[in-house]
DNA sequence: TATGAATGAGATTTCATTCAT
DNA sequence: AATGAATGAAATCTCATTCAT
């Protein structure tokens, strides 16, 4: 997983750390403001901020470009608000994880599917992710949000190497979240011909 | 390592792919061609192609928009030429793997940190590399470098696994190649934190 | 006071100019009509025509945007009908000039006073008025409205001082309609430090 | 004169406030700022600020609409810069009035119709000076300008009654200040029918 | 070669007005 | 009668590209 600060917390607390309840969550649902949601992924995700326009967002989701600013300041906060809720959404799925940890081989396996999963059903979410993280100025909401979620699995896992009397747990979380990352990376560039199931295997060999 | 189509080579041909001679890159050196590129890799990786102006590249190069265009036909051809200018660039710099390929733990270990150590000290390049890789619309010139360098490096690993004796080179060549990708993006993000040496021990230990 | 043709009446017909009987105002009272009369009133004297958004007005009259438009068919018409409205409103205010017209210094200061009293009570009719008045394109009816109020008192003070013998009645009765219009500006720039009732004496000193 | 707060100053430091150079001003001419500048303040004069479209102004100014944008910020920069070097300008022209103060009649007389002939000579300014400065949000800059210059020749006149041994010379003062800007905004409303010399010996009989 | 003023197409944003509910 | 979501035209602003010097 990516780090922009690493404060290690070797509880599990941070597993829920989704601060929106789920009716709001649900309100959401098949409202305008998420068809903006999705077409603003798309569009970003696709082409990048700046290369997606306001307009074409606006025609993704089948609306004028004007009511667009009923619902989001401008095109920055559309940005920033996309990105909250994309992460908060993906703390969600993320029920894979048991709420105690991670201690055996079984979960260990249970944890990496169920993240890798999540990349592949969310790809628009992780390049639009990767593409914001690259450049410079992210919000601070943004960042504290990821941060939360980024050091609660490294914790999660750092506590599993420990628990397993891997040498240096540190390293290998950092490790794992690398394949993680490398995972991601190039299941969005070409899904089609990655051996994901070998290559889980293989990690599983590796660090379980 | 990414890639965009897998051919698989087995053969070593591809270290050198660089058609351009070293003194065409050599009279490329101190000219207003290579300020130009060197403006152009800082403002498109921190900012994207679209966030990146014309005006603030000529500014960053210190010469004017309309010597710009005496250089380049447009934006967009910077891009194109600035890429394949990079991507030969790094071919260049790829002298630590050996023309018959590796075949030992140390010349595993001496490739691995050879890689790395192109991250680091090109992360510019990279980082503009994965912007470009995650949109759509790649230039083809620059599209086939890529996948030239790419199954290059795969298939040389390959070799090695498969000489090692490993049960699924490929599969171990690719998931190598993710741990790569990973460890590039971790350093791009958050350089500072990154235990680079632990890991790089770590990925010997489990790949060598 | 301000001018925009010079039609001298020497008579003093003008005072009581409204066709509007007392009941149509008071009809006014308290209807939605006046609340929107207000806000637009306020927005825009504090912002002009173009600065003042019929989302404000709406907002400040504390009704949806919707309904204003069941009561004006657009927003050029509530500036229209707003002026008639103030002009008429302000006619109804002006009891204190006698309908024979003014012939006594007491009287004279009488009407001046309440002149005064007029601008700081309705700061926000003028200010509109005067920006109204300096932009081109008034409309028609309150242009004609404008012109009746203000020969009537320009009428008024002449015959006061051909009644008092004053060499020159129309420069006179022009010079006093400038002092006018220069407190009523003073005043709504700067009310807190104006002496009033100082300028008051001398302006009765100078002219009575 | 307008007032915004009162400081009276009684000597007469203050004519010639202007910060920039003649040369200054000089290298505005006929440049395209100027051109701007001339176009702007008729826009923005006959319309007012949100009613005057930077297109119309380009258009006024022969220029293109992208072209505003290299000369100023934004439209709102156009308008504090417009005002400040009006008002310098101003202060220019306001020779008229000699350093040490007026003490004769005579030289009484020469600064009222020096005044006054600034106002039918640059009438455009003084429409968009009274539009500003009847709505709120001035530059700051722009508002100690005009303080500046307004307690400068509110001084001035003070100095002059004291001189004369008027009674209350603040107040004199100021009265004459509103006949100053009652005549200019009269002016301003209707220049064809203004009796403007009958006026100006009235306002000398009353006042010199 | 070198500049940067100038353009115009297109991007973001605002807002009067309409209309389904 | 009342709302405010929705529209589209128009306003502000940006920027790649050209061109006179």
């Amino acid at each position: 997983m990516f780090r922009t600060k690493i404060l290690i917390l070797t509880d599990h607390s941070v597993v829920n750390m989704s601060p929106r309840t789920e009716e709001q969550l649900a309100s959401l649902k098949d409202s305008k403001r998420k068809l903006i949601f999705d077409a603003a992924l798309n569009a970003f995700s696709e082409r990048g901020y700046h290369g997606a326009t306001v307009g074409l967002i606006a025609e993704m989701a089948g609306i004028s470009k004007g009511l667009m600013y009923s619902y989001f300041k401008s095109k920055e906060d559309l940005l920033d608000e996309l990105l909250v809720y994309g992460l908060t959404r993906m703390g969600e799925f993320l029920s894979f994880v048991p709420k105690e940890g991670i201690s055996t081989p079984a979960e260990f396996e249970a944890a990496l599917r169920g993240m890798i999963g999540l990349y592949t059903a969310e790809t628009n979410f992780w390049r639009l992710y990767i593409i914001i993280v690259l450049q410079k100025n992210t919000t601070p909401k943004f960042e504290k949000l990821m941060e939360e979620m980024i050091q609660g699995y490294l914790g999660i896992f750092i506590t599993y190497f420990k628990h397993r009397g891997v040498p240096n747990p540190l390293a290998e979380a950092m490790m794992l979240g690398s394949v993680l990352d490398g995972i991601m990376f190039d299941l969005m560039v070409a899904p089609d011909m990655y051996p994901v199931e070998d290559v889980i295997k293989l990690t599983i060999k590796k660090f379980a």
